[in-house]
DNA sequence: GATGTC
DNA sequence: GACATC
């Protein structure tokens, strides 16, 4: 309780600003290096075959040609899908590499029932389950019965026959999660009243998850009410959800913060709204033809017509006291939330999203900290951990199939950057069988080797490649062609 | 594989 | 959606 959270709240906006989208393509020749490279292979693929289709492989080359020249990340096919030379085979193509899925082409076979065929011949029931899992809401079970039905892709969803299989919830983010795109949401939408920390996946260096997290910190001070349960050694610690924080009696979040986002037009969905947590879906703001920024009218528009790009947005308004703890606990991921809950555990400490936790001698919980992430850290012996540093999730990943499989995972198997040694396993194959005390003594190996590191580079660690990448200038970029569905 | 036409 | 044309 001595020092003040510094370095994290300095440059809390920072982070706002240069969300590194494009670093997912970073690339010699363009943003959509790894697309053109995909089709050219493709287009390769076509001119080795006997059988070759001239006309298929000028279409590559065209389609090459209109991606190589896109300025800015292409996240969906449909994204490209009318601007010419980019028809449903290859906009589909886009999409599958995307999703890092196979690519399946759907033909009719001479029954004249759909046959799904992908490059290697196999139905892959896994990964399209994987990625019909993507879509929030949608779990193994409603996976596995979108499957039966014949779905599989995430574009699939909107297909009247799959669509109708779906919850209310489930729709509203089919509809939208071919537009997610996390990268371009910018800070002047929320009142600069506010301190803004980014959290969540991205936070962690995970930019291409399609949800951006936010903590709000709000001035009102609260009264702090302890954990209910008692300290038991026995009991596993749970890692605390990022669901209530402490009621919040006005309706600040909501007027403050959400209204001005309505009012601009850029709420396109509202999933939860909580005096203390509001989740949705958000337009990104674009720029329209002439350069200036499209009006109200024309985001709603977009809306209802499902244009133009969306990203999840998740914000939890936090009360200053509880905000090193809110940042630490939404930050994620869960895996590594785990272990701190664990590591407090085992010292007679209580960890949750509002702070650290002592068992005092009258038998109640006392409030420790709950302002400053690092003096969290410090009070569990452990040194200040990066971020980036902070993705456990592969130690899991690897135990089966329970839960929805994530972003994240998805993300790795493409591009397992990070300095964890390169060790992500491929989720793919031989997930089945594992044992848990390797992958529990895997867990306490990393978690010593982080706080190693960390004592290796002294000092506040690096600027993250989230501080360093700009993509202010490439936001909004004009558009052409209006996309549509 | 894209596109225009029926 | 099937088909022809590129």
């Amino acid at each position: 309780m001595l020092s003040r959270a510094r370095t994290a709240q300095s440059h809390a906006l920072v982070f706002l600003l240069k969300l590194p989208y494009s670093r997912l393509f970073s690339s010699p020749t363009g943003p959509n290096y790894e697309l053109v490279q995909l089709l050219t292979r493709y287009k390769e693929e076509e001119e080795a075959l006997e059988t070759r289709n001239p006309y298929k492989v000028r279409a590559f080359e065209r389609a090459i040609k209109v991606i190589g020249n896109f300025k800015a990340p292409i996240r969906s096919g449909t994204q490209v899908r009318r601007l010419g030379g980019v028809g449903e085979r290859i906009a589909k193509r886009i999409d599958a590499f995307l999703a890092n899925v196979p690519y399946e082409s759907t033909k009719k076979g001479p029954d004249g029932v759909l046959k799904v065929a992908n490059d290697t011949g196999v139905v892959c029931k896994t990964r399209i389950m994987e990625s019909l899992q993507m879509i929030s809401g949608i779990g193994m079970w409603k996976a596995r019965t979108l499957y039966n039905a014949g779905c599989t892709s995430i574009v699939d969803l909107n297909k009247p026959e799959f669509f109708s299989l779906l919850s209310p919830t489930q729709k509203v983010c089919a509809q939208f999660a071919t537009h997610l795109d996390p990268s371009e949401f910018v800070s002047d939408n929320i009142s600069s009243k506010y301190e803004v920390f980014l959290v969540g996946d991205h936070r962690r260096n995970h930019s291409c998850s399609p949800t951006l997290s936010l903590v709000i910190v709000h001035p009102l001070d609260l009264k702090t009410i302890a954990p209910h349960a008692p300290y038991n050694l026995d009991r596993k610690p749970r890692p605390p959800k990022p669901s209530h924080f402490y009621s919040v009696n006005d309706s600040l979040l909501s007027f403050d913060i959400i209204s001005p986002l309505e009012g601009r037009g850029l709420v396109a969905a509202t999933l939860t709204a909580k005096p203390q947590r509001w989740r949705g879906i958000i337009r990104i703001p674009q720029r329209a033809e002439n350069g200036s920024w499209e009006v109200r009218a024309e985001r709603l528009r977009q809306i209802k017509e499902k244009e133009g790009r969306y990203c999840n947005l998740s914000i939890s308004f936090v009360p200053k006291q509880y905000q090193g703890a809110a940042l630490l606990a939404l930050t994620g991921d869960l895996e590594f939330v785990k272990d701190i809950c664990d590591r407090a555990h085992r010292l007679g400490l209580h960890f949750n999203e509002y702070g650290l936790w002592k068992w005092c001698e009258e038998e109640r919980w006392e409030f420790m900290h709950g302002d400053n992430e690092e003096e969290i850290f410090r009070e569990l012996g452990m040194e200040y951990i990066e971020p980036a540093r902070r993705n456990f999730g592969f130690l899991t990943t690897t135990t089966g199939n329970k839960g929805r499989p994530r972003m994240k995972v998805i993300e790795m198997q493409r591009k397992p950057v990070d300095d964890t040694g390169g060790q992500w396993k491929n989720t793919q194959e031989g997930t089945e069988t594992v044992d848990v005390k390797g992958i529990q003594d895997r867990r306490r190996q990393t978690l010593a080797r982080e706080a190693e590191k960390v004592k290796a580079s002294r000092g506040r660690p690096r600027k993250s490649l989230i501080e360093t990448t700009k993509i202010k200038g490439s936001r909004g970029r004009p558009r052409k062609v209006p996309l549509q569905e």
